[in-house]
RNA sequence: GCCGAUGUAGCUCAGUUGGUCAGAGCAGCUGAUUUGUAAUCAGCAGGUCGGGGGUUCGAAUCCGUCCAUCGGCUCCA
């Protein structure tokens, strides 16, 4: 007797073994005709695999990640089947499901390239061998067999994987003529797979090591309904629409110039006023949260950022070292506000009583990054980080986390980012090796970070291994109109810099003691949130931010010194107004407006 | 940086196999119209077809190269 238990806590039992399909069978017709695949006692499976011992289960529907995960993971095999069947002698990397649809890595034949024109022909052959309905066959294969398999086909990359796997864990899944290493979790048969789309084709190195082979990385999407991918495409051609990159050309709120440089965003004037106001909104907020204003420049001798630190580990990828007329004098163009404001925080002595110090600037900074790496607003090599720097005491370390996310939250209600996340980067659970700073440090400020997000009664996950070297961090992530995921601010604790710039402040006990930094951005920077802010309101800025606040249209030439007048009246009240007083009509007028 | 794609007027795009192919619409400028809610009329001006090479009698069109942009990879203090 095989006991199931279902979500709901009721029994099901079963004289002999069970698969998931059967017992979506049992509960309802209608339910075994959505399932995707289950999970058992916290592991996902295929429906058709038999269940043998007592288990906890819940089946997965589209709705929910796991059933998606199945779809679109069983959508890149028959990708890769179509791929075998139509480019011969192809060898196969990974093939994962992703956020939005899946991809495979494949290693084409010499002289084989794969474009955007055969994308069709891919569809076509994915649907033809859809239509089979073959089913997704599991088996549980011996390390050797599989290297067998492999070495036949002379797939290197597959051999690479096996190679790392351990025996008695290698399973195969077969589908038609299509056989493929996974560990599933697979749909029952193909025939579900009704929709297809081959979205993009780009280069991926293997396993993501720049040294090693690049493959061809071929995205798609699947869905169970036609309607569904349709509905997903025009979601496609609406983000198309928001891009920052498009919008703020329309609006005329930045530009780039080759002759600048790439990277190096030009705010135009009604850009810059939008920024401006984000600003000062900012600013007044800081104001009230104890934080003080600082400038520093743009440049600093290239021995502050060897005693950073910065140097040694960025200095080969960045901007190179500024020459003078001096012999031997060397700067560099600050890549981070932080070390500046050290010295800063250097000029005085400090008592346990006068922390927390909070140093706030506007800090423009340069990074060399990679050219194929620039985008629009989101990735550029100059950007404005709305930074500070919080100087306190160990235990002032939570208090000054919860500071930080109101005034987070502040910015976040006021800009309309309903839906957030917050992400928790902890170190890595046993292996410490790689991380600067006390054990006992780290655990304070993991548990700060901790207690602040749990006392805020926050959204959030928890990552181990994504802590920064100098220290733990939490991230908040926005989710915008059209429901993508956006990075935004940022809290870190580091306990590299005022170790390295000898930072200390005198206890109540008149002994030097550490102090521990925090490093903020609320937007992150101001390049990077107002492009998420073009793209979240589709240029639609909220009143307030808005560079023209009122325009108004006389309808004839005859009423102009009437308008000035209503123009008068409105800028005295400090709403920003324009007059059109273009020899236009009045319908013109509104659609310009 | 790497893989692939793209690059024609400020913007959006035509330009078939190399031979009046340098075009259109919008925007701009000039003039007319003096207007009541999503395209008023007429005219003008705009481009070494991304740059610089090569092939050819002849290149926007073919080939290599550089630059930039786009989609990814890698990285992101």
């Amino acid at each position: 007797m095989i006991k199931i238990t279902l979500p709901d806590g009721s029994i099901k039992e079963y004289n002999e073994a069970v698969s998931g399909y059967q017992i979506a069978v049992d509960i309802s017709p209608r339910l075994a005709k959505e399932v995707l695949s289950i999970t058992v006692n916290e592991e996902v499976w295929d429906l058709q695999r038999l269940i043998t011992n007592d288990s906890s289960i819940k089946l997965h529907k589209w709705d929910d990640e796991e059933g998606k995960h199945a779809f679109w993971h069983s959508s890149a095999h028959l990708m890769a089947e179509a791929l075998e069947a139509m480019y011969p002698g192809i060898k196969l990397g990974i093939g994962p499901s992703i956020e939005n649809g899946f991809y495979y890595d494949v290693d084409l034949p010499e002289g084989k390239v794969i474009t955007d024109s055969d994308f069709p022909k891919i569809e076509a052959k994915m649907k033809e061998l859809a239509q089979q309905k073959n089913e997704y066959n599991r088996s549980e294969v011996p390390k050797a067999e599989a290297m067998d398999f492999y070495s036949k086909k002379d797939d290197e990359y597959k051999v690479e994987l096996i190679n790392d796997l351990e025996d008695g864990t290698i399973t195969f899944y077969k589908q038609g003529n299509f056989t493929d290493l996974c560990k599933g979790p697979h749909l029952q048969n193909t025939g579900l797979i009704k929709a297809i789309k081959i979205l993009s084709v780009a280069g991926a190195y293997w396993r993501g090591d720049e040294t090693r082979k690049q493959l061809t990385r071929v995205y798609g999407i699947t869905f169970p309904k036609q309607k569904m991918l349709e509905e997903y495409l025009v979601l496609l051609e609406e983000a198309k629409k928001r891009d920052h990159r498009k919008i703020g050309r329309e609006l005329e709120l930045f530009a780039f110039s080759q002759r600048v440089g790439q990277g190096l965003p030009l705010w135009l004037p009604k850009g810059a006023q939008l920024r401006e106001r984000l600003e000062n909104f900012l600013k007044k907020i800081q104001k009230q949260h104890g934080y003080q204003q600082v400038i520093a420049p743009h440049i600093g001798l290239k021995d502050l950022w060897v005693t950073s630190g910065h140097y040694e580990k960025y200095g080969k990828d960045s901007f190179q070292p500024i020459n003078t007329p001096a012999e031997g004098e060397e700067f560099l163009l600050k890549p981070m506000n932080c070390p500046h404001h050290c010295e800063i925080y250097k000029v005085k002595q400090h008592s346990y009583k006068d922390l927390p110090i909070r140093y706030a600037e506007f800090g423009t900074v340069y990074r060399y990054e990679q050219s194929g790496e620039l985008h629009g607003l989101t990735r550029v090599r100059g950007f404005t980080q709305d930074d500070a720097h919080i100087f306190c005491r160990p235990d002032q370390l939570k208090d000054e986390f919860k500071k930080v996310m109101d005034i987070v939250f502040i910015i976040f209600n006021a800009l309309d980012f309903k839906d957030f996340t917050a992400q928790v980067s902890l170190r890595h659970q046993t292996d410490h090796s790689k991380y600067i700073g006390s054990d006992e440090n780290w655990e304070k400020s993991e548990n700060a970070i901790l207690e602040a997000v749990k006392e805020k009664d926050l959204n959030y996950v928890v990552e181990y291994d994504e802590a920064a070297f100098y220290g733990p961090k939490l991230d908040f992530m926005v989710k915008d109109a059209l429901g993508r995921q956006w990075q935004l601010g940022t809290i870190q604790v580091d306990y590299n810099l005022p170790e390295r710039f000898d930072l200390e402040y005198v206890g109540s006990d008149n002994q030097k003691h550490r102090p521990v930094m925090i490093h903020r951005a609320p937007f992150g920077s101001m390049e990077r949130f107002v492009a998420v802010l073009i793209e979240h309101t589709a240029g639609k800025f909220p009143l307030w931010l808005t560079p023209e606040q009122a325009v108004i249209l006389p309808i004839s030439e005859k009423y102009n010194d009437y308008a000035k007048k209503v123009l008068n009246f409105l800028n005295n009240y400090d709403i920003r107004t324009l007059i059109d007083d273009r020899n236009e009509k009045i319908g013109k007028k509104i659609r310009d407006n």
